[in-house]
DNA sequence: TGTACATCAGTGAACGCGCGTTCACTGATGTAC
DNA sequence: TGTACATCAGTGAACGCGCGTTCACTGATGTAC
C-alpha cells in the first residue's frame, strides 16, 4: 500500500523475487555512487533483469528509489515496537532513554550509510521523497522519543520544553547524519571519532541543551 | 591563483567581464535547481555567452561550480579581518564571542543559501570540491573562532576542550545549514523557527555542551 | 601616427555519445470446465 | 487428469532525445617598428 503510486505490485512468487533483485543491486551499486550516476542498464545487469522486465513493473526510473525506501520502511515496521518495550522505556531514567535511542541512531546510520545518503541526495530534489520521508516509521519512532522524553518534564531546564526536544532531536539527528554518511569520505579528512564516542558526546549535547544536570 | 587547475584566467577587460556574466548566470539559477540539472546551454543562453567562448575558458561543465566556489572565497578573503578586528574579539566574553559568531553563520547561510546548498550537493561526489572547501576561508574562521574560545578554556567544563570545541563547532554547523540551506522547502514543512530563534538556541547548545555555566 | 602581425575573445552550427524508454515478441503460470 | 485460454512475467534490439563538447570561423585588442 506504501509502494510507489504507478508501481504495480507483483502477483507471482517469481516475479517478486526480480522485484527484490532489482531492489538489491541498486542498494549495492549505491555504495559506489548517487542514484543518478547510476544507469538503468547498469542496475538491470546486475539484478540479472532485463529492460522490459522493469517497465512491467516501474514506470520510470525515478520509481526505483522510493520503492527502496518503502521496503526499508516496511522492514523496521515489521520490528513493531511491542507495549512491553514501550512500557520498559517508560521506566528508564532520561539518561537511559537518550543513551538507547542516540546508540541506535548512530548504529543504523553506520549500517545503512550508503543508503541514507542517497535518499538524502535524492530528497533534496524529489518533493514525493520528502513526505515520503514524513510518513516513515523513522519520523514515527522520532516522534515517540519526543514524547517519552517530555514524561521527564521536571528535570528540563528550558523555557520552552516542546520546542527544545524537538530541537535537540533535529540536532543531534543532523550532526550525526553529517558526521556518519558524509563527512567520511576518504577526502574529507574531518576529526576523526569513534560510533562509540560520538555517541557518548552527542548524548551530553543532547541533555544539556536541555540543561538537564545529573542527578546526585 | 586559487582558481581552477586548467582554467585559463582572462586576459583582457571583456573576458574578465564575460566570465563575470558565467558566474553570476550560474549563481541564479541554482535558485531553483542543481548544478546538474542545469544545462551548459541554458547557463550559456542566461549570460548571452557562446558556446565556444565558454569552452576557451573553461575545459569542462565540472569546472564551473568550482570557479563560482573560488569567486566566493575571494569575496570573503576581501573583507580581511585585521588586527584590531582580532584585539576585539579577544576582549569578548565567551557568551560575546559565541553570539556574534552564530549569528554571522545564520546570516551568511541564510543569505547565500542556494549557492552552500549547490556547493554542498556538488562536493558530495566530486572530491576536488572537498579539498577546496578545506582550505576555504570559511573553514579558516572557523579554526580562529575555535581558537579564541580555546582562551577561555577556565570556563569551559569537559574532558577534553578541544575535542568539544571542535565538535561544538560541527554540531552548530551542521544543523544550521540542515535547517537554513535544507529543511526549508515547501514540502519540509518540519517545525518553523525564526533565524533570531535559530540563532539563540544554537548559542545555548553550543555553551551547554561545552558545560559553561553562566558568570554570577 | 600608421601599418602588420600575433594573440585574445567570441560565434553558433554540428556532432556523437549515453541514457531512459518503447515495442513486438516468447515463455511460464494460473484457471475453468 | 487433461485441454484451452487468459493473464502474468520476461526478453533484448532499437529508438530518439538531450546534453556536453568540438571546430572552423570572424572580430577585437594589443604590440613592435
Amino acid at each position: 500500500m506504501p509502494s510507489s503510486p504507478a508501481t504495480k505490485p507483483p502477483r507471482q512468487a517469481r516475479s517478486r523475487q526480480t522485484l527484490a533483485r532489482l531492489l538489491d543491486a541498486l542498494e549495492s551499486l549505491l555504495a559506489d555512487r548517487t542514484f543518478e550516476e547510476i544507469s538503468i542498464h547498469e542496475i538491470l545487469r546486475t539484478a540479472q533483469v532485463s529492460v522490459g522486465s522493469f517497465y512491467a513493473r516501474f514506470p520510470t526510473k525515478d520509481a526505483l528509489l522510493p520503492a527502496l525506501y518503502d521496503r526499508w520502511d516496511q522492514e523496521l515496521r515489521g520490528r513493531a515496537v511491542t507495549k512491553k518495550d514501550q512500557e520498559e522505556a517508560r521506566s528508564l531514567s532520561l539518561e537511559g532513554l537518550t543513551a538507547r535511542f542516540i546508540g541506535n541512531m548512530v548504529k543504523n546510520q553506520r549500517r545503512r550509510r550508503w543508503f541514507i545518503r542517497a535518499v538524502a541526495l535524492h530528497a533534496r530534489q524529489h518533493p514525493q521523497m520528502i513526505t515520503r520521508e514524513q510518513r516513515s516509521k523513522r519520523r514515527q519512532l522520532h516522534r515517540q522519543w519526543a514524547s517519552l522524553v517530555l514524561e521527564h518534564r521536571d528535570r528540563i531546564n528550558h523555557p520552552d520544553p516542546e520546542e527544545a526536544v524537538a530541537l535537540a532531536i533535529f540536532l543531534v539527528v543532523s550532526t550525526c547524519r553529517e558526521k556518519v554518511v558524509f563527512s567520511e569520505s576518504p577526502h574529507a579528512s574531518s576529526f576523526r571519532l569513534s560510533d562509540r564516542k560520538l555517541t557518548a558526546e552527542l548524548q551530553r549535547a543532547f541533555l544539556a541543551y536541555l540543561g538537564v544536570t545529573p542527578r546526585q
